[in-house]
DNA sequence: AAAAATTGCACAACCGGTTGTGTGTTGTTG
DNA sequence: CAACAACACACAACCGGTTGTGCAATTTTT
């Protein structure tokens, strides 16, 4: 097994009796080149295999088609799905896409943020690490000039792009649904609600629901997970069942969590929807599984994990500096499944 | 908005009148560089805000600390399980990991490898796209001294580094399993089998089992998907459930393909485990949630991604080049819950 | 105390594309 | 046919760390 060199465009030159600025030139189609000369080179490129080398064409351009997406793990279909997105736009372009996880952990995402950096990505998809309180490994980009764009989990007083869906309205259509189908009691199941988020705005609306449809908001009705878990929706869910009465409604924060509330209903006995009516949130792969199919709040993942691509390489070719920052909304649907469905 | 420079080795020297290369060697604790500058270089680098440019060091050194991940797609609970194994052994060795989906397409999968040649990953780990047939677009890594894994879709004639489970024991295990519950009319539900891949293994060994145990090899009985999603796999179990008589235990090549027959079985009134006993493969989380729960052979993904990531890295510190080309073997378990316990 | 070894740092080439500038050749225009 | 533009390509600096080599200063050895 010989061991070849890559071969460059020094190479290619060499054969060709060239210089390696007129290969440079040819291999992406310069008007200065005659077009003689960009087909005897490109042919000559293809056999001899060369490869160009994008750490020397990012080295001399300082930029190099790379997004960095930086996000808890790939492991949440929502996430995987946002990736989906971003990859299918980068690809276009063009752009190769380098995925790293801050495993919701705020130290690992600080480091990896300046992996991102050291590696000189040309933009930023982020969506915010669970334990992330604030945003100062993020300059970095911004002061250099790297577009950055949260998704979802976006920071609060951070004026950057930001592609979200209306956390709050999705969160009272679910509960006004709920209430749409005779729910009087209705429980809240959500995650980290007590930080500024956007489980914390979802329990808003669920609230505000409640409140124009003058039905009472009781505190033992809402729980607040350690962690998004099947185990821990068990847990919390039994909880409620608990409760006398138990409640006739839950607005789960996520499809998991409502798997793990109607799950659990079932092997307590409650019938759902009949007793308990139950709407989560994401339209997670599980929600049309499990029995009966979950109903639940549309999460338009692929779309923004688009949206937030665009945004990147939009902002790469038209470099206008003083760019109003945008927050971009994208829409959430009910989806009405048989788990709320009274009919 | 200032528009800051990258901070350099440059000008960490200029600052402290040092050359450059004791700023190189000082911010990698160099022996001949004394205690007392390498810490007067560290500091002013901290109080500068220098972050290395991955780029420069790469070109330089031909070698970038990354290792490159080639999968079909993230969204697979296994693969991403994998992913997270890999992570966690790069990270341990300061590796970034830089992650590309084919997308179960031969085309992309010649492109992503070429886009991780490209950015001169230090090591590649690979699970083929279900397309590909040839494995050409992989000796540009073997030719250049690049480290290679493949791991669970392995090619069978290519002579490099393989990460695996023994599939033809995990189907033999899989189905003597449904024989010892009693069953005697074993369905098998495949995907792409016909090509020499690990669903082919699985196959066998189910046969095998059969075979052995002197039960006949039914044709009907043996459905191969178009893919492995949910939608197909109720396809293939309404198909098996129109036959009459219908099985009494199904052994699936995957845990959704099982969670879409125990379902279909539901719908159709057919009693899991006691009519119908069924047995997945890779213990995804689904496999825990849906009811009755799955029972599964254990695909340990994470352990995997571990192996797979520590060969890369063991390969490039010490590049012992004639070393024989390895395949590793991981354990897999039978893992019984109530979908196929008649106890 | 002279010779040898060690320490601490500087110099400069290098990795491989990219791009501004310069030069010779061919084509166009008045 | 002179004057100028357009064309086709070459030259060389550049991006920012890395590393082999060289040299002076200091310490150790004999």
């Amino acid at each position: 097994m010989e061991e070849n060199k890559h071969v460059t465009i020094y190479d290619i030159a060499e054969k060709l009796n060239l210089a390696t600025s007129t290969i440079s030139r040819a291999l992406k189609d310069h008007h200065s080149i005659s077009d003689k000369t960009i087909k005897k080179v490109k042919k000559a490129a293809k056999e001899m295999g060369f490869v160009p080398n994008t750490l020397a064409a990012g080295l001399r351009g300082n930029k190099t088609k790379t997004i960095g997406v930086l996000i808890p793990t790939v492991t949440q279909p929502f996430l995987s799905s946002l990736i989906s997105g971003i990859e299918i736009t980068a690809q276009k372009s063009d752009y190769s896409v380098i995925i790293m996880q801050s495993h919701d952990s705020y130290a690992e995402e600080v480091n990896m943020a300046k992996s991102l950096y050291s590696n000189r990505v040309s933009g930023v998809i982020c969506s915010l690490a669970m334990e992330t309180r604030d945003t100062a490994h993020f300059e970095q980009f911004s002061n250099n000039n790297i577009p950055l764009v949260f998704v979802d989990r976006v920071p609060k007083d951070y004026n950057t792009f930001r592609v979200v869906i209306d956390n709050y309205s999705a969160g009272y259509k679910a509960t006004k649904h709920l209430i749409e189908q005779g729910c009087l009691r209705i429980a809240h199941l959500t995650a980290g609600a007590e930080f500024g988020n956007l489980y914390n705005e979802r329990k808003r609306g669920y609230m505000e629901a409640l409140r124009d449809h003058n039905l009472p908001i009781i505190e033992e009705l809402i729980v607040d997970l350690k962690s998004v878990t099947y185990g821990d929706g068990v847990k919390a869910s039994n909880k409620l069942f608990d409760l006398k009465p138990i409640p006739d409604g839950i607005f789960a924060s996520g499809d998991i969590i409502a798997a793990s509330a109607v799950q659990t209903a079932k092997k307590r006995g409650i019938k759902v929807p009949e007793e308990l009516a139950v709407i989560g949130f994401n339209n997670d792969p599980i929600s049309e599984i499990i029995d009966p199919n979950l109903s639940t709040i549309t999460h338009p993942a692929e779309k923004m994990g688009k949206a937030a691509a665009e945004i990147i390489i939009k902002n790469l070719k038209s470099l206008k500096e003083s760019e109003v920052q945008e927050i971009t909304f994208l829409n959430t649907e009910v989806l009405i499944r048989e788990s709320s469905d009274r009919k």
